[in-house]
Parts: C-alpha cells; structure tokens; sequence
DNA sequence: TCTTTTCTCTAGCACCCGCTATAAAATCCG
DNA sequence: CGGATTTTATAGCGGGTGCTAGAGAAAAGA
C-alpha cells in the first residue's frame, strides 16, 4: 500500500532540544523544511484547485520542496491529500462538531452552523466554500471520490443523530423527521459552499442561512419558546 | 477561436430525400455516424465524469468515433463540451425555464421544480445529479469553469426574477427578499443535486424538497409572513 | 473512367502527469 | 577525521493527455 513510513517524529529542521544527545534526534540528514507548514500548504492549494487538478507540480511550487522531499515526507499524491484532509477537518471543519455538541438545542446549533459557514466559505486568507464538499468531484480515482463522500455522508449521520437527540430530548415533535431535517440542514450547506464559489458575499450566505432557519421546526410544546428566539441566537 | 466550421448542415449519414440530385446533398464521402446520436453520447460522458475527467479517449470510444472523426464533427474538445451543455440543457433542464413560465404563482413554480429535480437527480438511465452544477468542478481551464458558473448564476437571476415578478403581481409580500429566496432554492436544487450523487434516493430528495418548500412565503393576506425581514431576524 | 471533395483510419506528435533512480549534501556516531 | 544515515537536487522514466499529419476510402461531378 505504497510508502507509508513517514517519519512524522521528527519535529522541525532546528535541533529544538538543546540537551546534549537528546533521544528524538535521528540519525541522517535533518529535514530543510517544516512539514506542518508544508502540509498547510497543501491544503490550500487542494482547497482552491481540488485533487485532480492539483498537480504534484503546483504542489512541490505553493509547498516550496522538491518532489522527492515530498514523496519522503508524505508518501504520494494521495496520501498527502488525505492528510490534507484531515488536517482541513481539524482546523476549519471543525467548528460543525463544535456546534453540535456545546449548543444546548438543536435548533441552535443549527443557527450557529449555518452562520459560522458564511464566515468560513467567505472569509479571506483561504479559498472559498467547502473544501469537503468540492476538492474530490470529478476525479478518475474513483476512491478520492469516495474518501470526500464518507465524510460527508458521515455530516449527515452526525447531523441526524444530533436531530434525534433533540426529539429524544422533548426539544422536537416526536414526529418530525429526523433523515430529512438532516439532509436539508446538509444541502443549505452545500448550496452555500458552492453559492461561495459562484461570487456570493458573506451577507448573501447569511440571508440565506437566516432564510433557512426559518424553516426549522421550533419546540413542540405551545410556546416554550417567548415567540422570538431559540437559544442564544447567534450573533 | 478553433476550428468552428462545423458542417451541421448534413443531417444522417443516409441520403433521406429520395428526390434525384437533392439541394443538400453534399460533395465528399458522407459522414459514418449519426451527429447528434454521438452528441448525446458525449452529454452522458461528460454528465457522469465531468469535463476533464472525460478524456477524448473515453469520447471516441463512447460516440463510437474516431479522434479525427471527432474534431472534424466537433471542433475540440471544448467546442463538444459547450456543445453537450447545450442538448443538456435543452433536452434535461428545460424543466426549469417551463416552469417558471407556465405555473401561474412563484409557489407552484418553485414546488414544481424542485419536485422534478428530485425525479431527473435520480432517474436511472442517465447520471445523477445535474450537469450544470458539476461537470465543471476543478477544472484547470478556468474559462471552462465559467461556462457553468455563468448558467448557475443566470439560473439564480433567473429565480430573482420570477420572484420579483410575483411580488409586483401582489403574490408575495412587498417586504419579501426575492435575491435571499432565490438564492434559497438554488442552494436546495444545489444540495440536492449532490446528495443525488452521493446516493440518496428520490424519495429522499422529494422529502427534501417539500422541507425546503415548507419555508417558502404563502399568499400575503393570511398566514402572517410580515414585513420587515428582508435579511435579518427570523419571523 | 478520372478528378475532386470529404471523411476515416493509423500512427504519432509534443506536452504534462505521477513518480523515482542516482548522486551530492548534511547531519550523527565513533 | 571517516563511515553511516538520511535528505536534497537533477534529471528522467513510462504513460496518458489533447490533438493532428498523411494516406487511403467513399461519395459526387465531369
């Protein structure tokens, strides 16, 4: 299954541990470049371009190494674009789970998600829309594909589960449908993302967040709710 | 601008019109295959994989051509794809452009259409999902890129446009925010057509689409809807 | 029949793809 | 210092890409 010894122990070009002979100190040639940052770099540019369009020359460019370094660090296109990818999880994605799982309602957090993804697909300093979402359509590699789709598909399993918490929980009408509350949450996401590609500002995103919401179903009781507002609406 | 002669005037590879020396009837040694049979091959092709994804390799072979059949027929490689997107959109997106102008309130309208995109998104017989929306992902001809992008977003003014039309006919409240509605529906039809490609059935794109039809404005006399949310708050 | 016109087939062009063999450079250990 | 070990840069591999030259094949017109 290709090389994957990747030696992530070593941490950065500079001897860091100035202790004599420190134990993390391998033998040969140090690495001339910070893998971490490198690796960001990748994810930008997988981000922007997605997988197949990349090239491993545009790669070793926006990482600034050559391709055997490349190869000896991160093991081939692929491998490199799934870390790439869990990397993108942990450090953007992230804020979805979050969401999930400190949001007291379900409805909340739902709010919160939709109004953190106009930020993230609009915001300056990286690409737009989802990474996610878009790095992994079209590819020849029929297994690049699929390593996109589990995870979204995973969205909205979590999503589903989080839906069925909240009916479990008295938030929710026993009868509301939990499969589909899920999968409009996701496709309003994946609308966004792609509405973020296509030219559409933070504040059209927000409308359309907002436009979503309006659709969530609200407590089940009469008026647990003053008439107004979920939870500490976003914002 | 490439080779652009393309020589549609020549219908079937047969002479057709018994009648003697025939006006049409052209010089050289007939054409071998059936134009548009080939090109409706290629919108498939181009459907399933994409734009660069779809090789002329994989062309040649599903038209059942050869390359230099191809270009002669169709230009370059680009010149089909523009070419495929238009019989896409004539033959499988006109659903679209029909409803918006037969359905007499932008209610039924937008029903309609998105009730059709869950049967066309995952009817068998052809791939999932629209062309429109992802044959042209990552592509590394940006140009190509724009093609679609321009045609989602005509889609949206498209949407606007329809919606402005029924608040000026009284339909929809003035406050209503035709730009956030539109853009509301495309990101559904959007969501829709991926999760079609990741796998969810009809019936789950149909629930889908009544969720997200469940927010749209009714009438303005009844059921409040009241002025005052062109982006902001929530009912 | 012969010429002209057009299409089709074989073969191959130049280029880019992901990837790597090889050897020089940089570090550790003794 | 001299090996040992690992990373680096140069260069290039085999293969796929979009595309086309050139020769032959099939029609019309003479």
């Amino acid at each position: 299954m290709g090389n994957s010894r990747e030696k992530e122990l070593r941490s950065g070009p500079a001897p860091a541990a100035g202790q004599g002979r420190s134990v993390g100190r391998p033998r040969g040639r140090p690495r001339s470049f910070d893998r971490e940052a490198a690796l960001e770099k990748a994810v930008l540019a997988f981000w922007e371009r997605g997988y197949e369009a990349t090239s491993v020359a545009d790669l070793t460019q926006v990482m600034g190494i050559g391709a055997p370094s490349l190869y000896a660090a991160f093991g081939d296109k692929r491998s490199l674009f799934e870390e790439a990818v869990g990397v993108y999880c942990d450090r953007y994605g992230s804020f979805v789970e979050r969401a999930l799982a400190e949001e007291p309602t379900v409805r909340g957090a739902f709010r919160r998600i939709l109004g953190e993804a106009a930020d993230l697909y609009t915001a300056a300093g990286h690409p737009h829309g989802c990474l996610v979402i878009h790095a992994a359509t079209n590819c020849t590699t029929r297994e690049v594909e699929e390593l996109l789709r589990v995870r979204r598909n995973e969205d909205v399993a979590a999503f589903e589960s989080r839906v069925r918490a909240g009916v479990a929980a008295g938030e929710l009408d026993s009868g509301a449908d939990a499969r589909a509350l899920a999968r409009y949450a996701h496709a309003i996401i994946q609308g966004m993302s792609q509405q973020a590609r296509d030219g559409a500002s933070r504040g059209e995103l927000e409308a359309l967040a907002d436009m979503a919401m309006a659709n969530w179903p609200r407590v089940r009781a009469e008026d647990g709710y003053s008439a107004g507002e979920s939870s500490g609406d976003v914002r």
